[in-house]
DNA sequence: TGCCTATATTGATGATTGTCAATGTCGAGG
DNA sequence: CCTCGACATTGACAATCATCAATATAGGCA
């Protein structure tokens, strides 16, 4: 899949919006949609807790499984869609995931709010 | 329906977040998604930017189905979903009903990520 | 090499959602 | 009273989603 929708970016020169359309454009109002829709699940609202609450900033999807009282498979799932929306980062160390909160991206968030 | 998720709030005593709880509770996580779920669709989105938009601060249903190019029942659907999520002000004059930004819900919705 | 453990992927299933056509409601004007 | 116009509600349908069981991958260790 690999998405990319507006956070994570810093990239192009989309530094302060078109500012050009009327009101939000269907293609831009569709990514940022994207990104509300990965906070559109309690689960995946609790596991940003989780990880935002480690002390160490990163947690290992076992860590993740039990608090939830969730299937790993399904824990694994909600991980992936927050890794695509560019808010949580993965990094595999060994036999383990550790994921941490992408810096600034629920900031960046938050912004979007405010730019409608 | 009713459902009253988190915004609209400054009722209770909930000003600060219980913060007694490990992360992120069940209860809260589904509230505080029920919110994120009304702005995880692009057409809500597009309405939220055009209500915001305008001068007056209101738009009737009429002013907001056509630049959506949604049928009038679909944009009627949406207009309530954002209503229940508390970040829609419903007010019906005559034939009319005007539809505003509720003051501060896209500021208190920005501060549930930083709460999270 | 071969097992064990941690995580990801696949396939299936029930629930939720976005959309539209049809119909209902209700105020305004004749 | 009757009709028209603005908006809401209902019912149906296709699409998406959350979840789980089963299986696959891949690193560590004996």
């Amino acid at each position: 899949m690999n998405s990319l929708p507006v956070l994570d970016a810093a990239s192009d020169e989309s530094c302060c919006a078109p500012a050009g359309s009327p009101a939000l454009g269907a293609e831009e109002a569709r990514r940022k949609a994207l990104i509300f829709k990965a906070l559109a699940d309690p689960n995946r609202l609790r596991l940003l807790s989780i990880v935002k609450a480690e002390a160490s900033g990163e947690s290992c999807v076992c860590d993740l499984t039990e608090p939830l009282d969730l299937g790993q498979p399904t824990v694994s799932h909600h991980l992936k869609i927050l890794v695509d929306a560019g808010l949580l980062h993965r990094e595999k160390r060994g036999t383990w995931a550790y994921y941490s909160l992408v810096p600034g991206a629920l900031e960046q968030t938050a912004g979007l709010l405010a730019s409608l």
